[in-house]
DNA sequence: TTTGACTCCGTACTATAGTACATGGTGTAG
DNA sequence: CTACACCATGTACTATAGTACGGAGTCAAA
């Protein structure tokens, strides 16, 4: 045994399953790489390349856009401000989603206080009735 | 022409696609009326327990737990009380959703912070370099 | 050399929320 | 009565992010 990287052994060093090391590689998230005789063999460097991925979903990026972002890295012509400008669209679609978020909550708490006495029967619960009704936000 | 409301009058009528109709009669969400003869006719008030469903789907609600909260109305046992658990659970993990993002934005923040120059080539960006520093939060 | 663990590849399946389409049947207006 | 718009049914496809599995091939240790 040579302590060569099988897929096997990357899925565990990096934290994900075989399947998903495969799946990157058909989605061209991962490159394959040289195979010597059957087997794929990584560079030890494969390690990071996937945390990187899983990072940059933590971060809220797909694995679309990782993908670009990893593209970007590979392509030398790249400038530090296409990452810059992904990282700021990126903080900008979540703060849309947090106020998406704040406005569901505040809905969902105005429905919640129509609600006096948790033990009316549901034809005459008025959570239901307040359902329909939108803010005028 | 009798003016029956046929699927495609009840998808104009409720501002959704013929498909969509068919899609959660097979999912169970949305009863298949009596067919009088080969086609189905639905009664009015399907209008509105689609839009309820629309409803439902943006205050966060999953078709799956719409199904529940649409049973829940059904079954004459329900509590008021019922319906108020299921929309304080859901206002929960809408918090849960807004912590979330506002980590994610707080990590993008300080990438985009380590940013000081636009023109720097990609290999010299210091962004991909602290993307795999994790916040001690 | 044999065995057992691992790998390869392709395909199918999960969940979520639909959309699209082919084929054939129906209902009604002219 | 015929034409055309609409409906019924089933299946396949979209996107997202994987997981699961069957059957065949391979690598390495004993």
């Amino acid at each position: 045994m040579k302590e060569r990287l099988t897929i096997g052994k990357l899925a565990k060093a990096s934290g994900v399953n075989v399947e998903t090391i495969r799946f990157y590689e058909r989605k061209g998230i991962l490159k394959q790489p040289n195979k010597q005789g059957a087997f794929r063999y990584y560079p030890e460097e494969y390690i990071t390349r996937i945390h990187f991925i899983k990072r940059s979903q933590e971060l809220g990026f797909t694995l679309k856009e990782t993908q670009s972002l990893l593209d970007l890295k590979i392509k030398n012509q790249s400038k530090c401000g296409d990452i810059l400008a992904r990282t700021e669209e990126k903080i900008e679609e979540i703060n849309q989603k947090i106020k998406d978020l704040k406005n569901m909550k505040k809905s969902l708490e105005g429905l919640a206080n129509c609600c006096e006495d948790r033990s009316l029967p549901i034809s005459e619960c008025p959570i239901l009735d307040c359902f329909m009704i939108r803010k005028e936000s």
